[in-house]
DNA sequence: TTGAGTAATATGTCTAGACATATTGAGCAA
DNA sequence: TTGCTCAATATGTCTAGACATATTACTCAA
């Protein structure tokens, strides 16, 4: 019941795969100005939009520089970028196959340091929510949680079971947020680490640092303590 | 010269903000079935395709998941997904206002330890340029580089002169790869760290490790470790 | 020579209609 | 009940033409 072989109709994939194996290929070099939309759709026999679609793809991606008149160019650094996803931490520890627990060790208000209250663009004396959890992979420490809590910009928070749902997960469920700032590092465990992690003082942690906004309304600040041997990974 | 108000045409931007107002505000809750295109269409009194454009941005961003017949449903852990940039060490280096220089410590064939010969799916035996890098911002220690390269896959690199430019560049500037894995962790400084970023052995660094490939070839596996106090920063 | 004004041009987007494709769910048969 | 078939449906994509917009390149006057 062969087909008779139809002219396929070009796809914007088809586009796509065309114009990164050129990039590749070093047919297109980098830095290059590369055909316009409208000699594209004319090789390949298909509608301007398509190929607009087809690099645009390559553009978000990073392989391609557009600009209005000026035409396409080949990103002259062809963007390393990835894509870390910052998962709640119980999915994190569950897709390991391991079975989450957290375990609530401090709860209080409290003044923010200097340092994170003017980060936070608070002003000196408020107090916020201060917690300090231990997140539990199979009964062994996972990572430990420092946060504190704008409890103005999140007043649900407090009716919140702490002890039952972590802030974490609470956060994520309740509260949508509309920018947030994240770093990465290394630190030596504090002795509240060595004694939370099971560590000893001074060992090379992983440190995930963040800090969320809805608007310009602080949400939270975490710091979250992973101990030798965490890996953060990902695929460019 | 006002131009009397005419229907401004609904720009697949406008639906975009419309619809992340509803997400964010919880008028669309997570996990609940959004209307149809065609229903939002009629609703922004605009073309499908306009409101396609903007659904796909925000599923593309992990706002919302799209499946055909089963519709648009707002996605229910709302995806934190942190795009990293990994730079050039120079760009990284200039972009602190800082002069970048680098030195290169050791190059020489060697065979890999059994790990990474395993992890690079390499025939027991094969050897690799072994380099180590020390990369400098304003003559101090940015970064220390330890690298291993595949020269099947990357001949061109054996006539590279690769104390004046070096490895990470003349890499990123002459191949592209196709896939790559990328981790990211805190290790202890072994006696070598120490020695090449001047901080005290066991010290905690921040490493990013990379391997890339091209094809099923590997290219190259790389270790950077950098200083404590580095941060390596981003937006969501 | 310089600067202002203008035409040319490549990308960005919208439209309206069409067909493709995956998936669901209903109806029917074993 | 279980499994199969088929119609319904929402998204995915293509087309062809139109207008919008940013930016470059050119022209001409001060």
């Amino acid at each position: 019941m062969a087909e008779a072989s139809v002219q396929a109709p070009t796809t914007w994939q088809t586009v796509h795969a065309a114009a990164l194996d050129r990039i590749r290929s070093g047919a297109w070099p980098p830095g290059e100005l590369i055909p316009t939309e409208v000699d594209l759709a004319q090789e390949f026999s298909c509608a301007r939009m398509t190929v607009s679609r087809a690099l645009r793809q390559l553009a978000d991606d990073g392989m391609l520089d557009r600009r209005r008149k000026a035409g396409t160019r080949v990103a002259t650094t062809p963007v390393r970028r990835a894509m870390l996803t910052i998962p709640v931490i119980r999915q994190e520890v569950e897709t390991k196959g391991a079975s989450y627990r957290h375990s609530l060790i401090t709860q209080e208000h409290r003044i923010p340091p200097n340092a994170l209250a003017a980060r936070m663009g608070l002003a000196p004396g408020d107090r916020l929510i201060y917690l300090e959890t231990l997140h539990l992979a199979d009964g062994r420490p996972h990572a430990a949680e420092t946060r504190w809590i704008n409890t103005q910009a999140v007043p649900g928070i407090l009716k919140a079971p702490l002890d039952q749902i972590s802030a974490n997960e609470w956060l994520v469920q309740n509260v949508f947020y509309t920018r947030g700032d994240l770093a990465l590092l290394a630190e030596p465990a504090t002795k509240t680490d060595a004694a939370h992690l099971d560590v000893r003082e001074g060992s090379a942690l992983f440190i995930v640092d963040r800090l969320t906004w809805i608007g310009d309304q602080p949400i939270t600040a975490v710091r979250l303590a992973y101990p030798p041997g965490h890996r953060m990974t990902t695929t460019l």
